[in-house]
DNA sequence: CTGATGTGAGACATAGGTGTCTCATTTGAG
DNA sequence: CTCAAATGAGACACCTATGTCTCACATCAG
C-alpha cells in the first residue's frame, strides 16, 4: 500500500508534536520508523505536513462525531454521545486549535463550517430543552471544546477512564460539579 | 530603571508568543522596541527568556488569585473570585502548561504546590457544601482550568466582556448549562 | 563637563533543521 | 523468477535562528 507509509508518518507527526511542538521532521521520521527522505516523498515539508494533520484531524472528528450522533434521537443526546466519542481525539483538535502555521483556506472554510454545525446542534437543544435557552450558544460550545479537552487530560493522566470521563465531562456542562445549595 | 527594560521584553514576549509560539527572538526584541542584542545582555537565550516567563506568569497568577481570595469569607467564594480574577492572565496559564522546554526544577515544584494548593481549597468547599463531595477533585481542578480558558477565550474574541465570562465559567462550574429538565 | 551605564545597529561565525540528490537494497506484483 | 516501485542511508548545500562581539550614541548622575 501507497498510504501506509504515509499514514504511519502522520501518526507519529501526533504522537511526537503532542508532547513535543518543536520536534523536527527528523524526529517524526524516526517515530514512524522511516527515513528522512522517505518523508519528504510524502510530505513536502514541514508545512504540508502540517496540513495534512489538520485535515487528518478534523475528518476524524467529524466522522467520529457524526457515527455517534446518529444513534441519538435528539441533538441534546447527539452531543453527548459526541463528546464522549470524540475525548480519546481531544488532543488532535486541540493540536490544530493551536496551529497558527496551517493556513489552507479550505481547511479554514472546513472549520468555520465545523464551528456553525456546533452552533446549530447547540440551538436545537436548547429548543429541546437540553440547555438553558438565555445562555449564549458560543459560550456552549466553547465550554463544551473545553470540558471535552479537560477530559482528555484526564484520560491521559490515568485519573479517569474514558467513560468516567465523559460522564464527568457531561454532567458539569449540563448540571455543574456545585454542591446544589 | 534597569527591569523596565526587561519588563518589556517579557510583555513582548508573551504577546508575541501569545499567536506565534515559534517566533523568533528577533520578533521578540523588534515587539519590545528593543535591539536583539539588549535581549540577549537581559536574558542568556530561548531558554532563559521562557523560564523567566514561567515564573512570571506564575507569580501573578499567584499574586491575583491571592488577593482576590482574601476577599472571601469561605473557600468557595474565594474558588469564585479567584477564577474571575485570573480571566485576563488565563493564556499566560495556558502557555507555560504547552512548554515542555521549560525545565527548571524550582518551577515544577512550584507547579506542584498550587497543584495541589487549589485541590486542598477544593476539598474545603466541598465541606463546606460548594462542590458535589461525590465528584473527584482531580476533575473538578481539571475542569475548573478548562472553563477559566473558556472564559479568556470569550473574553479574547469579544464574544464577552470580563465580567460575563467570569459569571458564565462560574455558572457553568457549579449549576451546568443544561436546560433543567 | 565628564565618565559610567545602557543601548542600537550591525558584523560575524556557528549550529541545526531543511530540502534535494544519489545509490544500493528491499518489497511486492505479475 | 523478474522487474518496477518504494525505501533507507547517507552526502550535500542552503538557510535561518542564534549567540557573541564591537563600536558609536544617548542618557544621566556627579
Amino acid at each position: 500500500m501507497i498510504e501506509k507509509t504515509a499514514e504511519a508518518i502522520l501518526e507519529a507527526a501526533f504522537s511526537v508534536f503532542d508532547d513535543t511542538p518543536t520536534a523536527t521532521l527528523t524526529d517524526v521520521a524516526a517515530e514512524a520508523g522511516v527515513g528522512r527522505a522517505t518523508l519528504h516523498r510524502h510530505f513536502s515539508g514541514r508545512d504540508e505536513l502540517l496540513t495534512a494533520m489538520a485535515i487528518q484531524a478534523m475528518r476524524e472528528l467529524d466522522d467520529v462525531f457524526e457515527t455517534a450522533a446518529a444513534e441519538a434521537e435528539t441533538y441534546t443526546e447527539a452531543l453527548r454521545l459526541g463528546m464522549a466519542a470524540m475525548i480519546p481525539l481531544a488532543n488532535r483538535a486541540h493540536f490544530l486549535e493551536d496551529w497558527p502555521s496551517v493556513n489552507s483556506p479550505a481547511l479554514a472554510a472546513e472549520t468555520e463550517r465545523q464551528k456553525h454545525e456546533m452552533i446549530h446542534a447547540i440551538e436545537q437543544a436548547k429548543s429541546e430543552g437540553g440547555f438553558a435557552p438565555d445562555v449564549p450558544s458560543a459560550w456552549i460550545a466553547q465550554s463544551f471544546d473545553a470540558l471535552l479537552f479537560a477530559a482528555w487530560e484526564m484520560v491521559k493522566s490515568e485519573d479517569a477512564t474514558p467513560k468516567q470521563a465523559a460522564d464527568l465531562a457531561w454532567r458539569t456542562l449540563t448540571t455543574g460539579v456545585g454542591g446544589g445549595k
